[in-house]
DNA sequence: AGTGTATCCTGCAGGC
DNA sequence: TGCCTGCAGGATACAC
């Protein structure tokens, strides 16, 4: 499920929700999604205040003190819900996996359907580490055409596997991918390699325009994916490909086609983009 | 290096 | 109504 745009309204919607909050204890309701033993996730937490609510890539960095780092991955399914006793009535966890209660009551429980997702207590240094691992933030000033121009001439991946690695750009998933390929004009299949200068613009324009509008209109919801105010996004009907196989393309009529590779559906308009 | 496949899990839509 | 198959915003490990 959630991409960047997902993950960065969560974060906006969280922020003011659980910002000073100390966690009096964590409830541990499936222990599949904890990345390290029960036990040190629990240590690691408990009495801890929450200093910084963060994004980086797909993942929720909720930030503590004594140097704690909690790394919240969505997976497919992940919902972070904060249910404060004084806010508005809590909006439905079905599947809790992880609670965390907070001091003076109220708790913020992540709920995810298939448990894809994963959480973790790390130190500071840890974090770096995972997050040195990672690509640039494609919002950011380190992302730049030119640098995604030379790290796509390194690479004889189909374009569209290349931009869900995450150690390439952090945050990019399967909806944007398909998304800021159309806008640029690129056939998902298009190795890394042979995009031109010009089509690095356009991708990188288009990866920009796409994940930032997404946010504008608080991220995508296909079915599971809620804001931290339990409202699903808004961007879904702007969708130009994605998941629209079947349907006339909106800028050139032709018929939007689904394909699969890298064991995932890509979706692409022949018209608007031909390979070669 | 890159690709296909399988794995983790649940739920939903569509065909019969 | 029930049963089956295929599919899903992710990430990783494995054999070629």
């Amino acid at each position: 499920m959630p991409e960047l745009p997902e993950a960065e309204t969560i974060v906006r919607g969280l922020r003011p929700a659980i910002l000073g909050r100390t966690i009096r204890a964590t409830e541990v309701i499936h222990a599949d999604v904890l990345r390290q033993p029960r036990r040190r996730f629990a240590d690691r937490v408990r009495g801890r205040t929450v200093l910084g609510v963060e994004r980086r890539g797909k993942n929720v960095i909720i930030r503590l003190d004594e140097d704690r780092v909690v790394a919240v991955n969505l997976g497919m399914t992940g919902r972070l819900l904060p249910s404060l006793d004084d806010g508005p009535a809590p909006p439905d966890s079905s599947h809790p996996a992880v609670r965390f209660r907070f001091q003076g009551g109220g708790a913020l429980v992540f709920d995810d359907t298939r448990r894809f997702g994963t959480v973790e207590c790390l130190t500071g240094g840890e974090w770096h580490l995972r997050s040195e691992w990672m690509g640039p933030e494609p919002l950011g000033p380190s992302f730049t055409a030119e640098g995604l121009h030379a790290s796509l001439a390194a690479s004889r991946s189909p374009i569209r596997s290349w931009l869900l690695d995450q150690r390439k750009v952090a945050g990019v998933g399967n909806i944007y991918a398909n998304e800021a390929l159309h806008l640029a004009g690129i056939h998902p299949e298009q190795q890394a390699r042979t995009v031109d200068r010009k089509g690095a613009q356009a991708l990188h324009r288009g990866i920009r325009r796409v994940l930032q509008a997404a946010i504008d209109a608080g991220g995508t919801t296909l079915r599971d994916y809620r804001t931290a105010e339990g409202e699903p996004g808004r961007y879904a009907p702007r969708l130009l490909v994605y998941g629209r196989d079947g349907e006339p393309c909106g800028r050139c009529g032709s018929e939007v086609r689904r394909i699969v590779f890298g064991g995932r559906s890509a979706f692409f308009c022949p018209g608007c983009q031909p390979l070669d």
